[in-house]
DNA sequence: GACCGGTCTAATCGCTTGGT
DNA sequence: ACCAAGCGATTAGACCGGTC
């Protein structure tokens, strides 16, 4: 969820379809590889309601520019296709250690309700690209942006290689439109400052996500879309919940509840036809349990012990890419029903 | 034969600008 | 404030080679 203040640079001439997608990528991403696993063409489409040129279109465009890598992932049969899509020089591989380089790196946390809003999405390219840097000079400053009048239509003039009538159209988008910004002219200074509209909801308040879990449903929407499973949005919420649900329970037995999430909602379409498959979260919950029931207890010392240890980097810890259904299965089969 | 991911291409859209 | 030229961005949909 995090935006690195050093990659807004690469983004003054962006399109808005490759806008579009960096930040969708980042808030899915991973944030210790700075990765987003599972890229699907068709979820972006949904989401922007673009066409799927325009998924093609941005992520080549975006990796020209340098400003992403990608790589392709396939099933055997070719039948799913997603990608793993890495923003350059975005990731934060020792966060929460003392490291200080990587640690108090600046970012523009695109958690914010702002980055999702209607409003923000309907922006042109160039005012997506103002607003991120409204939002990261003016939180850089504490009393909000400064920039006398003169020099402030020079400077993004040239940046965005438009004229000064056009950089007012922008700000005026921002502020009047959107309500995002605050913007005044005093004494021949601009003042801009973000308003409470970036604010995130807190703990218990309608909206409220921590950066994990927007991670966690990318998980589970990768492994709806390998399987070919059609779904709602009542259905998704319910699997997600799963992994919510059973996380302390896998974890007292040593094992990463995402992982057996996963060959769970593979289970679940055991015996059904490629074409025929339909997300039932309670068939999953079902074989979710199984698989939990099944599972060997550990000593009790020594689970204590892992729990305290573990629960907190639980969603953090796991890799999205490890999934051989071959060697879950067998597992499954050592240690179920 | 239906459907999928992905590509190709022509048509259209949208943005910016200079002129009024 | 509005208009229209210029031109890059985006779209729709035909198409390709593959699987179900």
């Amino acid at each position: 969820m995090k935006l690195k203040y050093k990659l807004l640079d690469k983004l003054h001439n962006v399109s808005n379809s490759e806008m579009d997608l960096l930040v969708w990528a980042v808030q899915h991403s991973d944030e210790t590889s700075g990765t987003m696993y599972g890229a699907y063409y068709k979820d972006y489409c949904d989401e922007y309601d673009r066409c799927k040129q325009s998924f093609y279109n941005a992520l080549y465009g975006l990796a020209d520019k340098g400003i992403v890598t990608f790589r392709r992932n396939q099933n055997d049969a070719g039948t799913t296709s997603d990608y793993d899509i890495t923003v350059n020089d975005n990731a934060y591989p020792w966060k929460g250690s003392s490291e200080a380089t990587y640690r108090n790196e600046g970012y523009v946390d695109l958690a914010s309700p702002v980055f999702r809003s209607g409003e923000f999405k309907s922006l042109k390219a160039k005012e997506k690209y103002l607003a991120l840097e409204f939002r990261k000079r003016s939180f850089e400053t504490g009393k909000g942006y400064k920039h006398g009048v003169r020099a402030f239509y020079e400077a993004w003039d040239k940046t965005l290689g438009v004229t000064d009538r056009t950089v007012r159209g922008y700000i005026h988008s921002l502020s009047k439109v959107c309500g995002f910004f605050s913007v005044g002219i005093k004494d021949g200074f601009y003042r801009i400052t973000s308003r409470i509209c970036f604010k995130k909801p807190a703990k218990g308040q309608e909206g409220h996500r921590y950066d994990q879990d927007m991670y966690n449903e990318q998980a589970v929407r990768m492994d709806l879309n390998r399987n070919n499973i059609k779904y709602d949005k009542t259905g998704f919420d319910d699997t997600v919940f799963l992994m919510y649900q059973y996380a302390s329970a896998f974890a007292q037995k040593h094992a990463d509840v995402k992982t057996y999430l996963s060959a769970a909602i593979h289970n679940s379409i055991s015996g059904h036809k490629w074409r025929d498959r339909s997300l039932s979260a309670p068939t999953i919950h079902y074989h979710l349990k199984a698989i939990l029931d099944g599972l060997k207890d550990v000593p009790e010392t020594q689970s204590a012990k892992q729990n305290s240890k573990s629960k907190k980097n639980r969603f953090n810890s796991f890799s999205q890419r490890d999934n051989d259904y071959g060697e879950l299965e067998s597992l499954l089969l050592n240690s179920t029903i």
